[in-house]
DNA sequence: ATTATCTATAGATCTATAGATAATGC
DNA sequence: ATTATCTATAGATCTATAGATAATGC
């Protein structure tokens, strides 16, 4: 691995584990097994670190957004719900199989503050807006019988906000240690359908659509 | 306000902003307007004061989880439902009013990874527990036709945990400066048993009976 | 005597820079 | 000449302790 590479490792494990402001350089570059002043030939400074990580944190998710809508763009011919499905899947496993389980840094308070972190949070914006949109259809396509609206719209608390929280449960349950079972995508995407109340017939009808879909992505 | 007050309620102000890492003592003591080693009078440490914090953090919601399992208890008129939305709903209310989000402070990585956390842990993992056995409840009751089961049991995904997941979608919108409108308790409540596959007509009534008992449940 | 502050400071640590050193590639 | 490391260190900061000071309560 590339000494750059290296470093960037380290750091995220640390980060993860301690948080940013509760890591030091010396930490990274003992961890390194290089001298800390080292690290400066590198990045030109620890914040820079901080800054690439989490841009490669965010980047395999927003790639895969775009890829998503277009699948449902053109030629539509798959159903929103099933869409909803892929994206909820594929978002759990970029979270479950992110190197440290770096997911986490976008969370550290320290790091929300910093100037950076407007960038990542536009991203972050557009994926949730994905899921309402994604959401909103799923929920009139499902023709469901909700006598209260649910909220989609701009409002205070979106269903795509909602959504977003829920994967990241993923983040979550690697924090605490625990064994990701082979079905948390699965199981994570269906539980997102529910909260948007897709009936639980549909559910699996877009289930089965949806791993079609997630086969042919991977070739894309 | 007692001293030792404006220490913690400085001191939270700034954790949750900044991290406990990334938070000085200097920066509290400049903040309640003492001198840094003025803290050390009511603290024997830094670490001191992030564990009262955490303890402040989570009694509340502890407290109210075994009122509701009594609630559900002896009596048993209350449907495991309404139970389930009346949990959600205190909980999501304790996490919405608490000073500073205090709430962000039980996700620090410098939290988590000190030894007073386990005693956190020990907690939120009865409330989890609380979660599951009434969602599972709720899913009897309901007489859901779900033909693949819902994973309620000790496994590694419950619904328990999204659960807890989905009531800390307050803490993210709180963090994101985002206005927590009137009915956020509600909707996420509501949100809850969708996610728990309670059929939709099933939600309404539930949330009825829900708000009697919660009235009756700030007399306790 | 107790309570709550203060000043001053020890001792550790942290980030970042300056400049030396060595190896490789032209 | 470029790349990647090193040593040494400046200068800032951090936690925690020692001991002085002043106000209040017995």
């Amino acid at each position: 691995m590339a000494p750059r590479d290296e470093i960037l490792d380290a750091a995220a494990r640390l980060f993860v584990s301690k948080g940013v402001a509760g890591t030091s350089t010396r930490h990274i570059a003992d961890a390194v097994g290089i001298r800390q002043a080292s690290l400066y030939y590198h990045f030109a400074n620890k914040d820079q670190i901080v800054e690439e990580l989490l841009d490669r944190s965010i980047r395999p998710t927003v790639d895969k957004v775009e890829k998503v809508e277009l699948l449902g763009g053109p030629h539509g011919t798959a159903s929103p719900t099933a869409l909803l499905y892929v994206l909820l899947v594929l978002d759990v496993r970029t979270l479950a199989v992110a190197p440290h389980n770096a997911g986490v840094l976008a969370r550290l308070p320290e790091v929300q503050s910093q100037d950076y972190f407007k960038r990542h949070r536009i991203c972050r914006d557009e994926l949730r807006d994905a899921y309402s949109r994604l959401a909103a259809q799923a929920q009139v396509t499902g023709g469901t019988p909700t006598t209260v609206p649910l909220a989609t719209g701009p409002g205070c608390l979106t269903l795509g906000s909602m959504l977003l929280q829920l994967v990241e449960t993923v983040i979550r349950m690697r924090s605490g240690g625990r064994q990701l079972g082979t079905e948390v995508d699965a199981q994570i995407a269906k539980s997102g359908l529910r909260l948007c109340a897709v009936p639980t017939k549909h559910i699996e009808t877009a289930a089965l659509e949806a791993d079609e879909l997630i086969g042919a992505f991977d070739e894309l």
